[in-house]
DNA sequence: TTGGTTTCCCAAAGCGCTTTCAAAATTAGG
DNA sequence: CCTAATTTTGAAAGCGCTTTGGGAAACCAA
């Protein structure tokens, strides 16, 4: 059933089906009911690809995802949230895994060319991240999920990584700790590099010195998470408290800590930065943890959000947002033994 | 730029430059040669809407997810895989996000009318499911991932879940135990009737009664494997074993055999089954989790497979495959107390 | 009745590609 | 060197939609 078809079903024009359904104000009332009724009945909707073609709309934004570290339950929950967004108008989120960087690159040099998508959501960014740029040059609108060193003017939405370290490090510090270690994301991101800002900040205030061995990066598991604690631990004097960067990583944390004999909120205090999976609760875990929480999946909603209004025709460069996290303070921090 | 400035761009017609690029065999090696220069310097590449609307394809395949439960690490891991298989031959995964049943019916019969794929993956069904029956009347091909009952011929692809749980309940039963708990995925799920299924068929092979108390379905989540794990071993005689159908729910289940003061291994045993997270490992377990395992993320590329060969004409009767699974001894697996 | 507005609808062009059918160019055969 | 067979290229139609630029009908006031 096309358009055709339909038009000489009831009798009209193309042009006049068309306009019906569109919403264009020049059709009797009359007509438009009668061909809205018409369409639903013969099940009628407009070939995307056709429509593509005349309104130089594809009807769906990209996200490329890089293989390995960056495809976890992040954004899992991330997607969940961008979807339930664009899913309202009908949107969808043209998703295209890649192996690296310069596969990413292709892609959206690709996403450029074929006009496959009508905007792009960029993530996990890097200080000095040339897919902005690049996005930028190739005309392709985007929002950005983090924040990037770049002197065009850019949508963004970022949460405020390094007030939630600060803030975090200063509850362990106002706790009497003082050896704290961190296990940050990977190196280079911008939102670790934040982190360790926020960290080092609230370390210097009290003129506490930063040991570099203290700090780590890698990626958000179980798996990193143990290992690093368990190297960590190994030091003396050892530390006393930790900050992990994601509940995967404190997962790991609680592991070692625990297979060390030691008790997590006597012995050793964990906080750790809560993404909100809906699978891992920090509020059910024994003890309960303490985190810097901000939903993922909020996230994601919002900035499909932004993306919207990108394509709606807003500045770019009137688009920033900047959320604020929230400490919720829990079991598993207590005063340094 | 579009194909008519290349092809003025070279002096050729249009015709001559879409046939050189598509490779058809009725161009001049030289020309094809000169042409295909042309494009790569010119960054040309076909415009995917008017390509669409010309051939009837839209080089990209749907997947719907619904929210929630099924929107989890599971599911990433699968992306993941289809992702990674299809990116090879450029074409696109359509994620569209719903909230329920309803929605997702409607989200099949908008892919259907719009054209926006040209196939679909199918998972997570029930043993009856009317999506299937729906896909093969709107006539959008499709492959499931799992199996339900459905009398008209179409392509699924499905790990042996019954053999997988009669294996792990047959080596708890060695081990001589007696009373183990099933933490079985939601229930009506079919994947979760076909474990049912293997738990049963090897209990009653030993003459064993079912205890329904001890069988317990829901979403593979560590909440839910706590909470279920305390419940169970809240009977008396408790569970002496436990057979968690995810890596989550084991977590869980770990955590509830910790906070009672019992010894993983030796008081309780446990087997999961591991669909192979990078970010949760059963290996470095303390202890070691005995699994049954099968990787989602090659299942996911598999039915990318799938999926392209159904695309290139075959028969949706002729495709079927399921996959064996392999039981793994670690260390939480141990004779009864 | 007439002329001028409004309202409602239509024909046709155009979006960028593939593909059919036909013509031009090249090669082979005698 | 001419004709027939074969290669190589092109013109134009068509995919299904939106939208421009009119035009017919209906309405109104004079």
């Amino acid at each position: 059933m096309n358009l055709k078809q339909l038009a000489k079903e009831l009798g009209l024009s193309q042009t006049t089906v068309s306009r019906a359904l569109s919403g264009y104000p020049e059709v009797k009332p009359e007509t438009r009911q009668r061909v809205a009724e018409a369409a639903a009945a013969l099940g009628y909707r407009p070939n995307v690809a056709a429509l593509g073609l005349a309104t130089g709309r594809s009807g769906s934004i990209g996200l490329v995802l890089r293989g390995g570290g960056e495809f976890g339950p992040h954004m899992t929950e991330f997607l969940g949230g961008v979807g339930e967004r664009l899913a309202h108008d009908e949107i969808d989120i043209s998703v295209s895994t890649v192996e690296n960087y310069e596969d990413e690159i292709k892609t959206y040099r690709r996403f450029a060319q074929t006009k496959r998508v009508d905007a792009v959501i960029l993530h996990s960014p890097a200080p000095s991240d040339s897919r902005a740029r690049l996005l930028s040059e190739l005309g392709l609108p985007f929002v950005l999920h983090g924040r990037t060193e770049i002197d065009r003017p850019h949508a963004w939405l970022d949460i405020d990584n390094r007030v939630a370290a600060r803030v975090s490090t200063k509850l362990l510090l106002d706790l009497g700790h003082r050896r704290i270690g961190l296990l940050n994301g990977p190196a280079g991101m911008t939102f670790a590099v934040h982190r360790e800002q926020g960290f080092r900040e609230a370390l210097q205030k009290r003129s506490i010195k930063v040991m570099p061995h203290l700090i780590a990066n890698g990626r958000f598991t179980d798996e990193v998470g143990f290992r690093v604690t368990h190297e960590m631990l190994d030091r003396h004097p050892r530390p006393t408290a930790f900050i992990a960067g994601s509940m995967m990583s404190a997962l790991g944390v609680m592991r070692a800590i625990r297979s060390r004999g030691l008790l997590l909120g006597r012995d050793i205090s964990l906080i750790a930065h809560d993404d909100v999976f809906d699978y891992i609760n920090a509020d059910n875990m024994v003890p309960a943890i303490t985190t810097t929480r901000s939903s993922m999946r909020a996230a994601g909603f919002r900035v499909a959000e932004l993306i919207l209004q990108l394509l709606a025709g807003a500045a770019p460069a009137s688009i920033h947002e900047l959320w604020p996290v929230e400490l919720v303070q829990r079991a598993s921090t207590g005063p340094v033994a």
